[in-house]
DNA sequence: ATAAAGTCTCCAGTTACTGGAATGTAAAGA
DNA sequence: TCTTTACATTCCAGTAACTGGAGACTTTAT
């Protein structure tokens, strides 16, 4: 199949399909006369699994790796926890961030008249 | 003083420092002789301020605005609460989608073995 | 035959810096 | 004074993961 079929089934753009391809990560066959890209079934498939990885916040590098790890029929799955694990508590920090963030700044918004005056506790709190 | 000297009190890197000259948000003046940055205790006050904003996860653009509203005498904190408010959803948004995030690979991980063999639900899941 | 839709490659832009090279200036020590 | 060292300058490139657009070609529909 062509790339915008391809796209729509993988649910990404034609870009981004392209990009993967450019950046060799699903390496589509070729159409010889035209040089159209032709998209089998399972370059769908592999397309599918970054989406869904890409989502899960995983990088185009882990997705590289996740990506081989789903080829490689001998795997174990001890690699794979192992890098999802690593995941989690990446997006706890993450989490941990933003809560301090917001809580900072939900304090200052209390503080804030929010009128037409000048005066504004934000500003002075940045200022500091 | 010299532009490293303002990097230090700002607790900004001497790069990050001359990017935010080179982008006109605090611009130094110049010593004729050398050519080099120098710094007023008004510019390193800036720097300071946007440092800060910039931990809130205000970005840059946000920054700048912030900013002329703090050189504004006449302002209204009407303004300035807005922009945080703004702020607050924004992160509240990143939160909800980095917490189901979270709970959906905890789940995935609770349901692999993590051991020596290829069978791995994470995977499974990804390739659905 | 022609027009519209799809595809190709290549280049630039996004965000907010960071790193490095080549060069120039200032301060400190011998 | 000379030299070394530290600090400064500009400019170019790279980061992550695409996205947008130009110009050219192919396919499909009318």
């Amino acid at each position: 199949m062509n790339i915008s079929q391809a796209a729509k089934l993988s649910g990404l753009s034609v870009k981004t399909v392209r990009y993967y391809a450019d950046i060799k990560m699903v390496e589509p066959a070729r159409n010889i006369q035209s040089g159209y890209r032709s998209y089998s079934n399972d370059d769908v498939a592999k397309l599918n699994f970054i989406g869904k990885a890409r989502r899960f916040n995983f990088s185009i590098e882990e997705c590289r790796e996740l990506l081989s790890l789903y080829q490689d029929k001998n795997r174990s799955s001890k690699e794979v926890k192992k890098l999802t694990l690593a995941k989690i508590a990446s997006i706890d920090e993450k989490l941990q961030e933003f809560h301090s963030l917001r809580d900072e700044l939900t304090h200052l918004v209390n503080c804030c008249n929010g009128d037409d005056r000048p005066s504004c506790p934000i500003l002075d709190e940045l200022s500091k």
